[in-house]
RNA sequence: GGGCGAAUGGCGGAACUGGUAGACGCGUUGGACUCAAAAUCCAAUAGUAGCAAUACUGUGAGAGUUCGAUUCUCUCUUUGCCCA
């Protein structure tokens, strides 16, 4: 016999499934359809461990609903458009196309390479024109359905790169690239209206039941609703403002009121326009971030308007109306009530400028004398020094009474409150879809014209210019239409954009008019398992059901509001990480492991300093590549591997033993069933083989359980119980009757995790390769023979083999005969018994 | 600070609706094969005591419910993630 030779057999097979399309998918009402989708990959260059993982979890699924009779779509494209394209070009005088679409073809070979169930006739890049020209269409759509606007909004700026930021990419208030310390500044922008959906975003959670909790909550909390009060405070000063709106949650602490904030943007700051001091203090406030996190981290500081404001509920008590840095435009109305004993933030901004601090919440465990000090108390307690609102209970009911009072004087009504916010979509990057927006001479915004469609992206440009390199690309900036000068939009689209619905894309990838076709929408959709990881779990995730909402949104021949039915998030794939004695990273095959030691390679005296297993990242450089992985051991093995150490919902770590243990695994395998094959005895096929029967059918029945939950771990080791159970079962040279049937359904139940072995195992024992996914006999689950387990006290003292079915009179019997037990019951009277049938018997005896 | 989750041998992890804790794999130890090694195969492997049968302890800590708790409830500790 020749040892397994992976290689071989792997191209054999993908060879052969590319030939006969198997996996090419059409529509066909007579079966039921499976929409299973992977997050798809941005082509950074080459697949990375977490691909493997993803897709393997992918195609494992998918393989078993095909097996299973469904009308099976599993596609595969490219998020193809991103910063990091457009660096790579700039930094080495590339074409970000070329770049891009270079990495498509290595990354779709490696992940070829895999043994993936894909439908590649339905490959689609989001950077292709093809795919971004739908885009624009929807676009001008939202557009249309008012779901897009244009309007001025802070960025976070990076001065040196002349771009805007995303939050994340804003790092202790410096620029991740430039290093330099980021801005506030305005810019004009276009939004999608997402916030308008936020109560129907929130509703539609509810009926993920599959989501998984964590990131319903992590939806929930994003979308943030929140519920309290609208207060107008009257104001008094030498400006001509009377009323100043202002949002809170807290309603209740109304009494422990010493300031009122405003944004500098507010549009009090109009008459302080001409004020070098504010000036000053508005360009102080550009230089703190963005961010929630360092809105309440940084310096707190204020501008002092002259102006006072009334207490609603107490009107002879007036307090300074302050500009302060830490209040933003955009939430509430830009303008908040300072109640410096029970917000920290609040607190910092009192403590400042020397302003009242007065308790008026307690904690239940205190008594009323009780002062707030050194920091604010936020947590819940017991109204105080707050006149007759004294004793309600803080916040669960007194939210509720204050708003109730303040609408009876109408000073304030209840509103809710969402942290959801529009979504930002312009970037000031080359490489993204173009806005189909062009403005005329007076700067006036107009939709291109659907005769001009799509906007192309300029090729050849020179990215080496600051800021947006489209800006300086006047040749493509200007047009003319209709005998009208207009100028493009130059910025592209958040990436975003494209990843909210390409899942749609992949049912009708090649329908030229429009994105989709209403008739694979209707069939394919919604996706019924969605894969990825987690950390899309609030943006792509979120932006992808408002773009469902924002297509349905007065559209008649639409009703999907939920793209994805089900969702699993996978864990990381981890490494430990090496560093040597200066502190720089090294990779693991700069190491060695001797004698339970790491020692750096080439430097034979000197250790390696083991860190904790981390996500593999290049930065760490405890990275191990697949393609190498692949070529040394097999796609089969990989899968093996992967889905074996972890549930694929946790973090898994890479380690190159269990890679070699499922390597080996395989080997052991191609060696039973070369046993196998050679002892089957055709003739007496047909003979019942009870023990391997039963057997096959527990085996069935366990992977099927276990595939329908993603205890894809479990499955292996049922693979490797099984293959235990064979290779005996061989060995004992008998009762291999009716050996052929049950063998080639195990072999089908472990086709879905690793296919090549499998298929190229099957064909030898005759299967062409029309098989379908065994059913099992449930009768057969049942064993005549089991153990009962017997209690005395609730202690395990024995385990008694018997016939099934027996009742617990007959039981007693047997108990009380047996050796074991004989000796616990001599001693005391029997006080109960409980026994549950075929399970267990435990006998109480008395003292 | 708030929300959510997790904690089981040397390690990764199993355990159906509360009913034999530790499946399966890795590692380790011993053995076979070999001049030797690798590979492969066989056996043992939660801890303590014992030659053994066996007994006791044991699922982060402490309590509770129950005939019976890894599983349910409460408190605490540690830890992870998300938000701040």
């Amino acid at each position: 016999m020749e040892r397994y030779n992976f290689k071989e057999v792997e191209e054999k097979w993908q060879k052969s499934w590319h030939e006969n399309n198997l996996f090419s998918t059409k529509i066909d009402k007579n079966k039921e359809k499976f929409y299973c989708l992977e997050m798809f990959p941005y082509p950074s260059g080459k697949i990375h461990m977490g691909h493997v993982r993803n897709y393997t979890i992918g195609d494992v699924l998918s393989r078993y609903k095909f097996l299973k009779g469904f009308n099976v779509l599993h596609p595969m494209g490219w998020d193809a458009f991103g910063m990091p394209a457009e660096n790579a070009a700039r930094d080495n005088n590339l074409d970000p196309k070329k770049w891009t679409n270079s990495n498509i073809s290595t990354m779709k070979n490696q992940l070829k390479k895999l043994g993936l169930s894909i439908d590649w006739d339905r490959e689609i890049s989001t950077c292709s024109e093809d795919y971004y020209k739908h885009q624009q269409i929807f676009f001008l759509e939202l557009l249309e359905k008012k779901l897009v606007y244009r309007k001025e909004n802070y960025v976070n700026w990076d001065p040196v790169d002349e771009t805007v930021l995303a939050n994340e990419q804003v790092i202790d208030g410096k620029g991740w690239r430039s290093g330099a310390i980021v801005e506030r500044k305005k810019l004009s922008q276009w939004f999608f209206n997402i916030s308008k959906f936020s109560q129907d975003l929130l509703d539609g959670l509810e009926s993920l039941d599959t989501w998984p909790n964590k990131v319903k909550t992590m939806q929930k909390n994003w979308i943030g609703k929140s519920f309290g009060c609208e207060i107008e405070f009257e104001i008094e000063g030498n400006l001509p403002v009377k009323k100043i709106k202002c949002f809170t949650t807290r309603p209740d602490t109304l009494f422990g009121f010493s300031f009122l904030a405003l944004s500098a943007d507010h549009e009090i700051s109009n008459y302080f326009k001409d004020d070098k001091g504010f000036l000053s203090f508005k360009e102080e406030c550009s230089k703190t971030g963005t961010t929630e996190e360092a809105l309440a981290v940084g310096d707190k500081i204020g501008f002092k308007t002259g102006l006072v404001a009334k207490n609603p509920l107490k009107p002879d008590e007036k307090v300074p109306v302050f500009f302060a840095n830490f209040v933003l435009m955009d939430y509430g109305f830009g303008a908040v009530f300072g109640c410096p004993a029970h917000d920290q933030r609040d607190f910092d901004f009192a403590k400042k400028y020397n302003l009242n601090i007065k308790t008026v919440v307690k904690p239940f465990d205190k008594n009323d004398t009780y002062k707030v000090e050194g920091e604010a108390y936020a947590g819940p307690g017991v109204l105080i020094n707050s006149d007759y609102l004294n004793g309600l209970e803080a916040p669960k009911n007194s939210v509720i009474e204050t708003i109730k009072i303040l609408e009876k004087k109408k000073l304030g009504s209840k509103k809710i409150n969402y942290r959801l916010k529009d979504w930002g979509v312009s970037r000031q990057r080359y490489w993204g879809c173009p806005i189909p927006i062009m403005y005329d001479e007076n700067g006036k915004a107009h939709p291109v014209p659907k005769s001009l469609l799509p906007v192309k992206l300029p090729e050849n440009i020179n990215l080496k210019v600051k800021g947006n390199p489209l800006d300086s690309q006047t040749s493509w900036k200007e047009i003319n239409v209709d005998g009208k000068k207009y100028t493009r939009e130059t910025d592209t689209l958040d990436t975003f954009v494209c990843s909210s619905w390409y899942y749609l894309r992949f049912c009708s990838p090649k329908e030229d008019g429009y994105g989709f076709k209403k008739e694979d929408i209707d069939y394919w959709m919604p996706v019924d398992q969605y894969i990825g990881g987690v950390e899309h779990a609030i943006l792509h995730l979120l932006y992808s059901r408002f773009f469902m909402r924002a297509i349905e949104h007065k559209n008649e021949n639409f009703n999907i509001t939920e793209p994805f039915q089900s969702l699993f998030t996978q864990g990381m794939v981890c490494h430990e990480t090496y560093k040597d004695k200066n502190d720089n990273w090294l990779s693991p095959d700069e190491v060695e492991k001797i004698n339970n030691k790491y020692v750096i390679k080439g430097r034979k005296n000197e250790l390696a300093k083991v860190g904790p297993s981390e996500s593999m990242s290049k930065s760490k450089k405890n990275v191990i590549d697949p393609e190498y992985i692949i070529k040394n051991y097999g796609a089969d093995s990989v899968r093996l591997f992967i889905l074996s150490d972890s549930p694929p919902e946790k973090d898994v770590q890479w380690s190159e033993q269990g890679m070699t243990s499922s390597y080996k695994f395989i080997q052991k395998l191609w060696t039973l069933h070369n046993e196998i094959k050679s002892k089957i005895d055709k003739e007496e096929k047909n003979y019942f083989d009870d023990k391997i029967e039963k057997f096959t059918n527990q085996t069935i029945s366990k992977i099927t359980n276990n595939l329908e939950k993603f205890n894809y771990n479990v499955i292996i080791a049922n693979m490797y119980e099984t293959y235990n159970f064979l290779a005996n079962h061989i060995k004992s040279n008998k009762d291999l009757k009716n050996l052929e049937n049950n063998y080639k359904k195990i072999l089908i139940c472990f086709s879905p995790v690793i296919p090549h072995f499998s298929s190229e195992c099957l064909d030898q024992m005759g299967e062409a390769g029309m098989y379908s996914w065994p059913e099992h006999d449930k009768s057969l689950l049942v064993e005549d023979q089991i153990k009962i387990v017997i209690q005395i006290n609730g202690k395990k003292r024995a385990l008694i083999s018997t016939k099934k079915g027996v009742e617990e009179k007959e039981f007693l019997e047997i108990v009380k005969k047996d050796k074991s037990v004989k000796k616990y019951l001599i001693n005391s009277k029997i006080k109960k018994i409980i026994f549950v049938k075929d399970r267990l018997m435990n006998v109480l005896m008395e003292n």
